[in-house]
DNA sequence: ATTATCTATAGATCTATAGATAATGC
DNA sequence: ATTATCTATAGATCTATAGATAATGC
């Protein structure tokens, strides 16, 4: 079946590769190891070799994808919390959830992850918190550090939700978004190009959360983010 | 197997309601006809007496599921548009989304229906699709109504938002917190509990789409939507 | 007499393993 | 000589059907 014969490592994380979209669109148990061999282009015994059963190489893929997210999102780290980097904030993680990047190896198929994501959600939701405990949750600290900057400054209006409600309500609004991409069909009609619905998001994500018209309208310049974005990136 | 003998159709719709949260729990393809069967308490022979097939099953369950969720979000068509009419339509939409009301048959487990939902979205999405036509797009003209209504009233801000992404956003939104709370243990942690949670989710929504910070004031009460909601419960 | 239901089983997968073979690295 | 890989197959499900039996309604 092979011809090139790879070593133990490479083998395996050709087989992860390949059965990652496979595991995502069909699920665990809807996924064969028949349909991975052919996927891998090996023998289904040659998967027993490089993994104990079916369950472990699911977990390997988790563990892979979990690995490869270091997100672009670290960048926020190293800026001074400040209303004009809550707002890039925002611009990020929109960005970088609606149009991922490939980081990692297993990035071929960039909806393996949202659909393992939402999968996991649907049933036991461990993969998803592991993941977002991985990545998400650790950008509630410098995203509140920027909040509580806006507040000094006067750019927030007064608003029951707490931080944490402020953070997560943005980020759900938009892996719906991600979610609704995933079928061949969208399910919600936004009426809105790509573009369009990214901005519009950020806009009502920034005034739900509390923002100030005034300082909207001063902060909130597309152009001038995405400029700020690609500069960023270049110095890391 | 069976003490009571139903007819055909009682049958039919046992079937469907042991077999629905089985599905929706475990997907097509993880749930058995053995399953099935156990659960309705027959054999699985007569599950093929009354349904030509697996298929055809989770079908009738889709359309029966479908069928049963005439929302109790229709009153909001006897509402005069307004912006009182927007605040108490947006109300009622997460108020239905996130504690759903028994209303047919098969809504034994309240979770089946989200969970169907996001399993579609993840795959074809066709079920999502039909189930959402027949549901909220129907709410989209009402929610204009009082859109325009609370524009010409002056209750807006101007924004780059169009109608749909207001009602969507709003929407999903309420839809991710459904989504979270389907898991065992939930995923996003908000810090807040469920009645703070929806009425902050409101008010998030409320500001995002656009609406003045006093007209939120003047008009956000949830004392009162609470009221207003019984009593033109009761008069239906 | 008709309709609902069951028991038993065929045929098709699916996971996993045992044992044989071919390529690589010393 | 070691490691990667394959072929063949056992054993366990899973869907679906054939044929027998028991309950209901006239």
């Amino acid at each position: 079946m092979v011809e090139t014969r790879l070593n133990s490592d490479e083998r395996k994380q050709a087989i992860i590769d390949a059965a990652t979209p496979l595991f995502a669109k069909k699920g665990f148990v809807g996924t064969t190891t028949k349909d991975i061999a052919e996927a891998a282009e090996v023998s289904e015994a040659l998967l027993y070799r490089h993994f104990p059963g079916k369950e472990s190489l699911f977990g390997a893929i988790q563990d892979c994808l979990c690995a490869s997210k270091q997100s672009a999102m670290s960048l926020i780290f190293k800026l001074k919390p400040s209303t004009e980097t809550l707002v890039f904030f925002i611009y990020l993680m929109v960005r970088c959830i609606k149009e991922p990047m490939g980081t990692g190896a297993a990035e071929a198929d960039s909806n393996a992850l949202p659909r393992l994501m939402f999968k996991s959600m649907t049933e036991d939701g461990k993969f998803a918190r592991t993941f977002l405990e991985g990545s998400f949750y650790k950008l509630m600290k410098p995203f509140k550090a920027s909040l509580h900057a806006a507040l000094g400054a006067g750019d927030m209006v007064e608003s029951p939700l707490n931080d944490e409600e402020r953070l997560w309500f943005t980020h759900n609004l938009t892996i719906v978004q991600r979610l609704n991409s995933l079928p061949p069909e969208p399910v919600f009609n936004y009426q809105r190009n790509s573009q369009a619905l990214i901005e519009d998001t950020i806009w009502f994500a920034l005034r739900g959360m509390g923002l100030k018209d005034e300082a909207i309208a001063k902060y909130l310049d597309f152009d001038k983010l995405e400029r700020d974005y690609n500069r960023i990136l270049k110095h890391t």
